[in-house]
DNA sequence: TGTTAAATTGTAATCGATTACAATTTGATG
DNA sequence: CATCAAATTGTAATCGATTACAATTTAACA
């Protein structure tokens, strides 16, 4: 390995002044620039990051905490968490959690043996026990999407899901719908709430009655979707308008509707969360709300930063607007 | 921050002692193991993952270059890559290179300055100079679906592209089809050529004529999906088949078929490569080849953690088996 | 040319661990 | 209880950089 020291005899100076030539060039004269540039070639040397950083005590890189590595939603997020890590000089970390809370804490904790300076959680259980919670608080830490806490220690930036469920419905009840059903992704988190009162408050302006029992699903996948549509053809009453909380559960339940030999949207319209890129090409096209994901995750990344710098944050939580993309797979409620 | 010395001081014993109870706990009295795990507990010591790989010379890190992370076919390969990766001891570090070559150098080097100890390529691109090709030569390195030099240097785990293709090539014709078009990718590639050989050697043995102007396309995207179908819709001969050289362009060129009011498999069978999640669940669900992805990751990472440890490789190439999964998006070729 | 301040370079401590080697303690044995 | 080997613990060097401080060189001015 070649390293500094090698480099510095080379060169006929010390170590320090290869140093100083490398990070602060202005230090040195040109003269003896040229002799270090000269030997860092002929040595084909490149500092040791690693030492670098042991001594500067920082990493320069941020770990990102991800539910599901697979899902396009989250992968637009990180797209602009890691652009604006690069304008920062941040390296991102990904790490695919599984829903695995030991796998969350492992990750977590890189941050606690000096990996990494900071963390941006995607998911909402971590910190789930009083030890993460503990270590949430001494740590540089960002939630782009949600948390579940009630008192936030850290930034989050989040869509307004209350109104965005609430655009969806208003778009469905002008259409003419009455018989509202909801296939749910996982249970437990703000989202959820926050989702399900925004539908149930514009059903209760508009006087109409929502049965509990149309309420279906547990998880945000193409699976769930099926099994939910399922559940729902079997009622009795069946739903003309069916929200989804995310693309990949709209997904599963047009491919159910389909192979039952319904229609979209003539006997079913069906909306969702996210706007993946995949939706704009279904057949039909996709109802959903647009998330500004890239800027979530941005926005996150510059809140994060300023936390590492310790820079004071001007506010703590924010709110990004959204899109009602309104295509073919909604419709008029049939008669 | 807590580090080695403070709880050397509060156990009452050397900083020596404190590292041997932690990473060899065999080598200290019960006693003193009790008074310094104590001390660790109590100052809630972690050690420093920085100081403890600048003194081994180890970061038990790796490396993966994605061309572009929103693709859920690398999200499978990375999927088998993890789990291998967490089975051995190491971290992945993920890099979406977005089929930039200075982000790919920049990441690679990753190697060179104590970041990783070793690359895992998933793109065809790297080493694309010189310089590249030294870098490449002196680090642990493998590559996963194929590289575009003739004289390997490092393993490669891929898919028989050749044999897929034909397999491809033979149901379509058993269907009956002899009308052929072909959307293709990205074109400078080995997958490219295999894939075109493989379709051109069932052609020439069924003796049916392919006109060269049938092939179209130039990128994994569903955009180029669209526009290619588009294309071929303007010939005069409309091809009765059409295989795409992945989901994601099979799933904007059934896109198209339907913008113009054409059925699937009817009028136009339909084939893809890859067998991403939701091909499955298309309308109709498309006919494609599962490519063993999480198994190729697998194994990639078997090798590299082989390479790094210098333990001396069996084999230098593998090729894994692929399946035809035959779904609704081809049939018989229209009369 | 001599004096002094400014610019450049070198020496050595430091970051937080690990580990070779030395020193000490423990325990077995006669 | 003395002796010696084995087990345990401590001291200090080390990994590869950075940087405070000291030493030296350069430049400016009288």
């Amino acid at each position: 390995m070649t390293n500094i020291k090698k480099v510095s005899e080379l060169a006929g100076v010390s170590t320090a002044t290869v140093s100083r030539t490398l990070k602060m060039p202005d230090m040195v004269t040109a003269r003896t620039r040229e002799k270090v540039m000269q030997a860092v070639r002929e040595a084909g040397y490149r500092p040791s990051w690693l030492a670098t950083s042991v001594k500067t005590g920082r990493t320069n890189t941020i770990v990102v905490l991800v539910p599901n590595l697979v899902n396009p939603f989250f992968m637009r997020i990180i797209g602009g968490i890691e652009q604006a890590a690069q304008e920062r000089g941040f390296t991102v970390l990904l790490c695919d959690t599984q829903g695995d809370s030991k796998r969350e804490s492992d990750y977590a904790s890189m941050v606690l043996t000096n990996r990494a300076d900071g963390l941006i959680q995607l998911d909402h259980s971590f910190p789930f026990s009083d030890d993460d919670a503990k270590l949430a608080e001494t740590i540089p830490m960002v939630s782009v999407c949600e948390r579940i806490h009630a008192e936030k220690k850290y930034p989050v930036v989040s869509l307004d899901n209350y109104a965005a469920s609430r655009s969806l419905a208003h778009h469905l009840v002008s259409y003419g719908h009455r018989k509202f059903a909801v296939i749910v992704g996982q249970v437990v988190s703000q989202i959820h709430k926050d989702r399900l009162s925004g539908l149930r408050s514009v059903l209760a302006e508009e006087e109409i009655v929502f049965d509990e029992n149309m309420i279906v699903g547990e998880s945000y996948s193409i699976e769930n979707g099926i099994e939910g549509m399922r559940q729902l053809l079997e009622k009795t009453q069946r739903p003309t308008a069916v929200i989804c909380f995310n693309d990949d559960i709209a997904i599963g339940a047009m491919h159910e509707i389909h192979r039952q030999g319904l229609k979209i949207p003539d006997d079913i319209s069906v909306v969702g969360f996210d706007n993946v890129k995949v939706s704009a090409f279904l057949n039909p096209p996709l109802t959903t709300i647009d998330q500004p994901a890239y800027e979530m995750g941005r926005r996150g990344m510059e809140l994060l930063s300023d936390l590492i710098n310790t820079v004071p944050l001007t506010r703590s939580s924010e709110m990004l607007p959204f899109q009602l993309l309104e295509r073919k797979s909604s419709g008029p409620a049939p008669v």
